[in-house]
DNA sequence: GGAGTGATGACAGGAGCTGACATCGGGTGC
DNA sequence: GCACCCGATGTCAGCTCCTGTCATCACTCC
């Protein structure tokens, strides 16, 4: 059996999304998308966390680069400014937006799937409360400038994914940021 | 009625509450709850879609009372404020303390839980923002509020629950308000 | 008193997920 | 070249969550 092909997780991601896509989540077995990886359904489980984990293969990554462009930022830029900044350079390495709007598809359609979602981004924005107070920003102004920076970049993403004329995703996230500066001046 | 053992539903939210205390979330099956409450464990679900749903009770109830509260809102006042103050009159509707701490403690020790408490919060945020559009605020902007009011609430709350000298529930959002409004406003 | 109603019990079964152990293939050291 | 080890995978057993289906039982209404 030539069978230890390489890359087991790639090919299991792919299928997912595919049998996700075609079928719906929850008609989806993990025994099928096994199957069509060339997998044992025991494997699955030793790549991915449960059968929502391989649609967040990105969130790492995202939070990565979020965590690096809060710490690349200039001291003296505002919480608020500096977490906006950040979700803007972030949001810039996603460019895929076709894969973005397939997934948002799947998304949506499945309340289990947007409990995974916003637990990531929680798990975002804790990360970034974090990181603004390791530059000095007390905690409850940290908690609440990451929440808010978290919820701009969501509603820009919503934006993005589901308007073909919007504007990249970069100028959602600053436009949205403006508009939140005029909506708190109330 | 008296029909048989009557609240079946009481006892088995009690009964959950206790054992998840006891021995956590994970290590508590559903039969043990239903053994516990004197009912069989296909009656637990007749009464919570699932394991996690007992705990979240109270959920309707909050998004009653600040739908209500926004209805109730003057016109003019800005939509932050708007919901900043529904947030503050529901708030005033939480008394209990204790049980929201004991329940804190359980949900903070366990992620699939707040997964929950995330998806509760975000159905409360588009649920605010629907009512505010029905006030004639356009889209992008009632998202935006409503959004950052269930961002206030959740710090005031999470504040309010760990910290034993913290003032009344009401207090803690309105005090995290007027700080959001600072921070925006660099 | 008989029919209807609503909550519950009893049973079967699928799917998600985990632990334990065997196996295979590819390096590593000699 | 060979023995050995190690990481990835297969195999198997099993628990728990959750659902569909049907029977039952108390109570209500006529």
């Amino acid at each position: 059996m030539a069978r230890w092909e390489p890359d087991a997780r790639g090919r299991l991601a792919l299928a997912a999304m595919q049998l996700y896509g075609e079928r719906g989540f929850e008609q989806t077995t993990v025994a099928e998308i096994a199957e069509r990886a060339g997998v044992t359904e025991r494997t699955f489980f030793r790549h991915f966390a449960d059968k929502r984990e391989v649609l967040f293969n990105g969130s790492v990554g995202l939070q990565e680069a979020v965590l690096a462009a809060i710490e690349a930022t200039p001291a003296g830029v505002g919480p608020v400014e500096t977490v906006g900044r950040a979700m803007e350079v972030a949001g810039s390495g996603i460019p895929e937006r076709e894969y973005a709007a397939q997934r948002a598809a799947i998304l949506t359609a499945n309340p289990s799937l947007q409990e995974r979602e916003l637990l990531k981004l929680a798990s975002l924005g804790a990360a970034a409360a974090a990181a603004l107070q390791r530059r000095g920003v007390d905690p409850l102004a940290a908690t609440l400038a990451a929440q808010t920076g978290v919820a701009v970049f969501h509603a820009a993403f919503a934006r993005w994914v589901g308007d073909v004329d919007a504007p990249p995703l970069a100028v959602c996230i600053r436009e949205a940021l403006t508009e939140l500066r005029a909506l708190t001046a109330d």
